[in-house]
DNA sequence: GTATGTTTCGAACGATCGTTCGAATTTGAA
DNA sequence: TTCAAATTCGAACGATCGTTCGAAACATAC
């Protein structure tokens, strides 16, 4: 990384001019940066692929936003802000219609996971070009990304943490801390594409069943395993034996 | 990247000499690629980087190795060799154990999660270290490592499919790789430690609970939590409601 | 000793990186 | 129109990147 960026966060220099021209580039940064992160990760994506893909300069890029590291951030915000709202209100939503304590752990983990298959708001395709960027919230270097995690997913995450812990009676709240690392693991680990391609001895081409994954059906494949990996993990003695 | 490298993998020049002062560096080298691969992925980390770590200079390791992908290439080879090779030994020993067909689905699972939490022969801290480089196998850019990832896990994740089939007859191969994937994403994300950290009010300075991966509750815990997932995911209708 | 081949290093090359700067261009109000 | 602010751009800066090259340092056999 040349030429220091001074290591604070380089306080985002905000425009005041919210909409107009400005907003438009703006907002067609965002875009390419969303896709050319995704792509190369943020170390591997050059602020000139960004903008070029963005048809924009480099220095627009700046303008807009102060450093690589700040665009990464607005990137993030902008993709994360929505999905989580989407993930609370679905939360919201159950436990107003159930007004009796029990939820069934399924329907959480469904508020949790398919937001992120649904296509959200901004365009068509944002949502494949999002779980890759989401994926890469968990790959980048920690020290880029460490702090964006807690603030992006940190309260959302402890929101269903207690639902799961009203789920889960008989489970201490640790434990279910750590059943739902692992169910985020199985969620980043599929959107990201990263697959381990098993190697039948046949078939060589395969490989393309990222696109598989707005299938319902693996969705529901991926609660049903989920769900069961929460209600299991080291309960009081197995608990779903 | 700066000049070509030519595209094809740069093919290692491999030095005759096989042992002497020359193997030494070598795995000097090795070792210290581990590390700074492991603390900031491949783009992020720099030729010089791992050199001057190593206490070498950067065209020590390009006589090596070649190129910096064929050192990554070396470097993972050397790291997740033996653990397969613990995996396979250990699902082996299991199924001669067992004559009869039925083998437990916890133990096979067990099979394939210790031999990584285990530390391995080389040298005592090499678990940790090798726990980031593979999980940043799962992380960095798609060109580099995809090849990599089928040479390295393919075999042993076919293996590893077919015992889990013989363990889940009531289930199709196509849920189980499916299962087999979410359960890789358990793993990676656990060991890569890229936790969520749950935001919980107080208890700010937490995050250290990466080094809780060697207890063996924890890996009681993702034990038990995958072999539920896997029984469960989507099977002739809810495997363990 | 010389001769041969292996190994290491410092220096340099060309390329690309993130960022900055000053001059254009555009926008919106006076 | 005129002026000031907002916005974009091309060019350049300094740093760092992966790689290459030629000369030293080292080992081994004659």
């Amino acid at each position: 990384m040349p030429q220091r960026a001074d290591q604070r966060l380089a306080l985002a220099r905000i425009p005041p001019n919210e909409r107009g021209r400005g907003a438009e580039t703006r907002e067609r940064l965002l875009d390419a940066a969303e896709r050319v992160f995704a792509e190369r990760g943020f170390e591997g994506a050059s602020m000139r692929a960004v903008t070029q893909a963005a048809g924009a300069s480099v220095s627009a890029a700046n303008y807009h936003f102060g450093s690589k590291q700040a665009l990464l951030r607005a990137t993030l915000l902008r993709c994360v802000g929505p999905l989580n709202e989407r993930r609370l209100a679905r939360l919201d939503a159950l436990e107003v219609a159930a007004g009796g304590r029990p939820l069934e752990l399924e329907t959480i983990v469904e508020a949790f996971l398919r937001p992120v298959v649904e296509a959200h708001a901004s365009s068509a395709d944002a949502t494949a070009r999002f779980r890759q960027v989401a994926a890469r919230l968990y790959s980048d270097p920690p020290d880029v990304v460490a702090a964006m995690k807690r603030e992006l997913f940190g309260p959302v995450a402890a929101r269903f943490v207690t639902a799961l812990c009203a789920a889960l009676p008989e489970k201490t709240r640790e434990q279910i801390e750590l059943g739902f690392q692992f169910s985020v693991g199985v969620m980043v680990h599929v959107i990201s594409g990263h697959l381990v391609t098993v190697a039948d001895p046949e078939d060589e081409a395969r490989e393309g069943w990222t696109s598989r994954l707005s299938d319902e059906s693996v969705l529901q494949q991926i609660i049903a395993y989920v769900a069961a990996g929460l209600r299991a993990a080291a309960g009081p003695r197995g608990g779903a034996r």
